[in-house]
DNA sequence: GCGATCAGGT
DNA sequence: CACACCTGATCGC
């Protein structure tokens, strides 16, 4: 659960993932993706009047996190203040002071975090140096040498900050298996169960957040299939989802949800209400994916575990594990981490469940590096940016 | 009547 | 295990 209070310490006035208290006060917002936990103050009065004063304040965002967000009508008085930018195309963004006039440019570039669609990390350009917003996200080992927008030349960019998705940044979390790995044991499960009769189906218990989009297309290729989901809406115009979805019951693999949906399974129905076509009972496993995690040293088991009579829990993550998040940092040598979900152990330490003062000097809030720097892998000699080309913002 | 927050659930 | 929610109770305006 992200704790970052929205604002990065070299460029105080912008805010990112966060909307409420001194955020109110930013000159531009960034929202990374689309989960709740990272839109607090989104849909807040407060916000709301300050824009319809506003003609310079808007929010940066992806094209597909902008559909999804104005996809919640609770939303939609930000349309005319989004702009979405394309992925990996370096724009020019000015910070306008409404009331002063002063000025500051940036140049800030989305970089895809694999988080869930839409997702994004921001990488910020400008007069306090370069600095990475990472948002959530999932890359693999290897993947930040593979953006080259993280490179100028065949170096990596001198990059004073990271403020990052430390969710897993415990070596308790050392090895969390592939996407590939995952993907490829959920489909054996469902191939195993689907191929015994047209009754057999399977319920994939996802939360309800983006993010199993993937599983969804996947399962959908490989079996030929759409899967059953509450509604289309959010996804009318991104077709490579919406053509693996559908709202007819009549599909063996459902991740439909009701607010009482664990009690369906085990009565031969599903949160759908679906039972059967000709009254012929469902055979119905759940599948639930979860994230699971092997230490440094234990032998990987099982990817698949059973928990029931016909439930499953399948490994399932939306973050890095910690030896990702080394391999990240690693390879981009910030000067600066800032962790921006405080571990819970840290919490209690701290006393933050305490009721909290909330001083009102105006930086009280900034966060601090908590957590020290991995030893370095490539020896590195420091070297200075290099003008970026500019794309155009379509 | 509204939002914010918390407890408790999956 | 933790995640990203959800519902319902309570509080303050």
């Amino acid at each position: 659960m992200s704790s970052f209070a929205g604002r990065m310490k070299e460029y105080p006035n912008m805010s990112l993932d966060r909307f409420d208290r001194e955020n109110l006060h930013a000159r531009a917002y960034f929202l990374s993706h689309c989960h709740k936990d990272h839109m607090k103050g989104l849909k807040g009065p407060l916000l709301k009047r300050k824009l319809k004063f506003s003609l310079t304040v808007k929010l940066y965002c992806s094209f597909v996190t902008k559909e999804l967000l104005l996809s919640n009508p609770k939303y939609a008085f930000w349309e005319d203040h989004i702009v979405a930018l394309e992925l990996e195309s370096p724009t020019l963004i000015t910070l306008i002071d409404e009331a002063s006039g002063e000025r500051e440019e940036l140049v800030v570039t989305l970089l895809p975090a694999g988080h869930c669609p839409g997702s994004v990390m921001f990488l910020v350009e400008g007069a306090q140096g370069t600095v990475l917003y990472t948002g959530d996200f999932r890359l693999a080992k290897g993947d930040a040498s593979r953006i080259e927008l993280l490179h100028s030349g065949s170096r990596v960019k001198d990059i004073k900050s990271v403020y990052l998705d430390s969710t897993f940044y415990d070596p308790r979390f050392y090895q969390i298996p592939s996407r590939e790995t995952c993907l490829h044991a959920i489909r054996g499960l469902v191939q195993d169960w689907v191929s015994r009769s047209v009754y057999h189906t399977v319920w994939l218990n996802c939360k309800a957040a983006y993010g199993y989009e993937y599983l969804f297309t996947n399962l959908g290729d490989e079996f030929h299939t759409q899967i059953h989901v509450k509604s289309l809406d959010m996804f009318k115009k991104m077709p490579e989802i919406l053509s693996h979805v559908t709202t007819d019951r009549a599909t063996q693999i459902h991740a439909c949800r009701h607010p009482k949906d664990e009690e369906f399974v085990p009565a031969s129905r599903l949160p759908c209400g679906s039972s059967a076509s000709d009254g012929t009972p469902l055979n119905i496993i759940s599948i639930k994916p979860s994230t699971m995690w092997f230490g440094e040293r234990t032998q990987r088991t099982k990817v698949i575990v059973r928990t029931g009579a016909s439930s499953y829990r399948a490994c399932f993550s939306f973050h890095s594990s910690y030896s990702e998040i080394k391999d990240f940092l690693s390879y981009l040598q910030p000067i600066n981490i800032y962790p921006s979900v405080i571990p819970i152990v840290i919490l209690y330490t701290l006393n933050v469940f305490s009721t909290p003062q909330l001083p009102n000097t105006p930086f009280a809030n900034m966060p601090q590096p908590l957590i020290p720097l991995p030893q370095p892998l490539i020896p590195q000699s420091p070297t200075p940016n290099t003008p970026i080309p500019l794309c155009p913002n379509p």
